[in-house]
DNA sequence: GTTATTCTTGACTGACCTGTCAAATATAAA
DNA sequence: TTTATATTTGACAGGTCAGTCAAGAATAAC
């Protein structure tokens, strides 16, 4: 008998994540979300209980695209360490001039982390998820030689995080798209077999 | 004649920094600023201009400090090399268990970049000190034998700084300091002469 | 058509926010 | 001591914030 909703849930998710990713959590006020998203107040607090839980509602489809663009990208190119060249190199891409956007995963674990257990978690999971998925490539492009037999896949997964957590940043402050593919090569190289000594 | 001021400009700059540090810009209230440092309101509108001002003070402290801290590392350890590798290592030690505090220099991009470019100004200066030093020590390395010939100091020194801010939100993400010395290690090995293409 | 249920709309609330004002206080020069 | 100047203090103002309330609107079962 209720009368149907008359927005869609994941349409409006998706624009307040548009607008939390522009400005962070605190300097977005429910009016720049609602207005946005389209809807009125009550439709909002009524779908999503408050700020809070809007806001983890669009991380959480902040981090599953980022991680199905991850393996998106895996299945679309030859082997595994083109790959990861190219996850890394996609950061500099996506700063064509000028400052990049940022992370929204980083930027919730920075403004957040401190006093927020449940992006906390989100965070970590979506981290732990990235982080598995290098470990896996490394792994693949270890046995078909790309990769040196000396490296441990468990820290290369998560050397290559990291390198893609800074290369975040450093895209995020400014960086010229020249200078971050030069750092995504050198962590690259790192991987390669020549070196014989490049595990943990 | 003026009545001299009470309270010491230097002191509360310290204060106020460490409020900022802990809760960002936008979350930090004048109330919990001018309670830290304790002086009263006027005093820090008189001193500062107003909110914006008083960050911009504690945030090129706490860039002052940092810089500091880490030419002072250099100047203690006995090769580059080996520096490089303690301030890596030092974001490990910075966050014994748990998250860490952050890095309030990343903070600020994060959260501040798209809109103030006073706050862009500061961080680019920064980071742009920091990858110098980076450099410089990887010349010495290199001088020393304690890098590869091949490897290029610019790019080496965008990214030793790529994975030392990479290192530092895995840190706040709540990474173990296993997980992070392995990183810096990763990172290290990538430097090492053995290696004879690890360049750009 | 009636009715129960939900959604929507817009006004509203109390709290908090940054920045200002004016008066009181303290100093150092004259 | 007088006086000019600056700091301190506490109250205040306008605006914005997240969240609530109540009434109107729309639907599907009956």
């Amino acid at each position: 008998m209720p009368r149907p909703r008359e927005f869609d849930r994941d349409e409006a998710i998706e624009r307040a994540m548009g607008v939390f990713w522009e400005h962070g959590y605190e300097a977005t006020s429910t009016e720049q979300l609602l207005q946005a998203m389209g809807i009125g107040r009550q439709s909002m607090y009524a779908a999503f209980g408050d700020k809070h839980g809007l806001y983890l509602a669009a991380l959480e489809r902040y981090q599953a695209r980022q991680n199905a663009a991850l393996l998106e990208r895996l299945r679309a190119v030859s082997s595994p360490l083109a790959a990861i060249e190219d996850i890394l190199l996609a950061v500099a891409a996506d700063a064509p001039e000028g400052r990049a956007r940022g992370c929204m995963g980083i930027q919730s674990i920075v403004e957040m982390a401190g006093r927020d257990p449940d992006v906390v978690l989100l965070a970590r999971s979506g981290t732990a998820l990235c982080e598995a998925a290098f470990e896996r490539m490394v792994a693949e492009a270890k046995r078909r030689g790309e990769v040196g037999p000396h490296v441990d896949e468990r820290n290369a997964g998560r050397f290559l995080l990291t390198t893609l957590q800074g290369l975040r940043i450093s895209a995020r402050t400014g960086a010229a798209p020249e200078s971050l593919r030069a750092v995504a090569g050198f962590a690259i190289a790192a991987l390669r077999p020549t070196p014989p000594s490049a595990s943990s």
